[in-house]
DNA sequence: CCTGAAACCTGTCTGC
DNA sequence: TGCAGACAGGTTTCAG
């Protein structure tokens, strides 16, 4: 489900309600939700903690528990997660995986249909986010670095944006539409893009990102209803449907194992 | 190093 | 109506 986005909107939704809020009881329901430590590790470190911040790193949520020690609780939604705050009246739905009740009466659920979404409890959060590449939308991330970047490798355009190893917060959706506003096929080598393709790439992917972020990100499917940023896809989804630019039908590729839409006309690979 | 395929899961939609 | 198949916003692992 969730790109960078739309986990930075649930994270700024959940920061006022949880802050201050203290753990009361932990209740995993899926086990391999947990990625570490073990479940009864893990149900009694949380317990009696109070949540100090929550912030995102890439298409991570950090939610920081006092005392200190401070420890880390880590959540990856993945394709089909979301964090929750339910009433005590209606405390579970389906497809809940982890149930946090909260000393207020509320309870934060992680809620994942498909299950593939991954929580860790650390000391040190630099464990999980080790690999990661850079924030796109910090100060780090510049069209120097992109240039430089993309000529030290040499990988299909497409791929390349997606892995997280790369540039970090990225997914299907986003990329595709930062490929189309920056005229970019995706399947170009990364070493061939020039200088100035480096800074139409640079700053489309900034751009729609917060444009994503100012929409609140997109709901596609049941699961993630607040976005509206689905209205402003402009070849996300839209195969058959004629480009904004020249009016040639957009059309949907596998890209790296991926559903990709792209403007044949507007996007050429050479 | 790079690519593609498969695996992890469940739900929804389409077409016969 | 029923059912098979495709598809879904992500990531990891493995073979070539």
């Amino acid at each position: 489900m969730p790109e960078l986005p739309e986990v930075e909107t649930i994270v700024r939704g959940l920061r006022p309600f949880l802050i201050g809020k203290t753990i009361q009881k932990a209740i995993l329901l899926w086990e391999r939700t947990l990625v570490t430590p073990s479940a009864s590790d893990f149900v009694r470190l949380v317990d009696g903690r109070t949540i100090v911040n929550i912030t995102r790193r890439a298409k991570f949520l950090h939610i920081l528990l006092s005392p200190p020690p401070l420890l880390s609780l880590i959540v990856h939604l993945r394709m089909s997660g979301d964090l929750q705050i339910r009433s005590i009246e209606h405390p579970t739905a389906p497809h809940d995986r982890l149930l946090l009740h909260l000393t207020d009466d509320h309870v934060l659920a992680f809620y994942d249909p498909r299950k593939f979404g991954r929580v860790w409890l650390v000391e040190n959060p630099a464990t999980v986010f080790a690999r990661l590449g850079p924030e796109p939308l910090s100060e780090e991330f510049t069209s120097v670095w992109l240039y430089a970047a993309l000529h030290r490798r040499h990988r299909q355009l497409k791929p390349l944006l997606l892995d997280q190893t790369f540039l970090a917060g990225l997914g299907n959706i986003y990329t595709d539409e930062a490929l189309y506003r920056s005229r970019l096929h995706p399947l170009r080598l990364s070493d061939t893009i020039t200088t100035v393709e480096a800074e139409r790439l640079h700053t489309a992917i900034r751009q729609v990102l917060l444009d994503g972020i100012t929409c609140q990100g997109a709901s596609i499917d049941r699961v993630y209803r607040r976005g509206r940023f689905q209205n402003c896809f402009l070849v996300y989804g839209k195969a058959g449907q004629p480009c904004s630019v020249c009016r040639t039908p957009i059309v949907r590729l596998i890209v790296g194992q991926r559903g990709t839409h792209i403007c044949p006309n507007c996007q050429r690979r050479t």
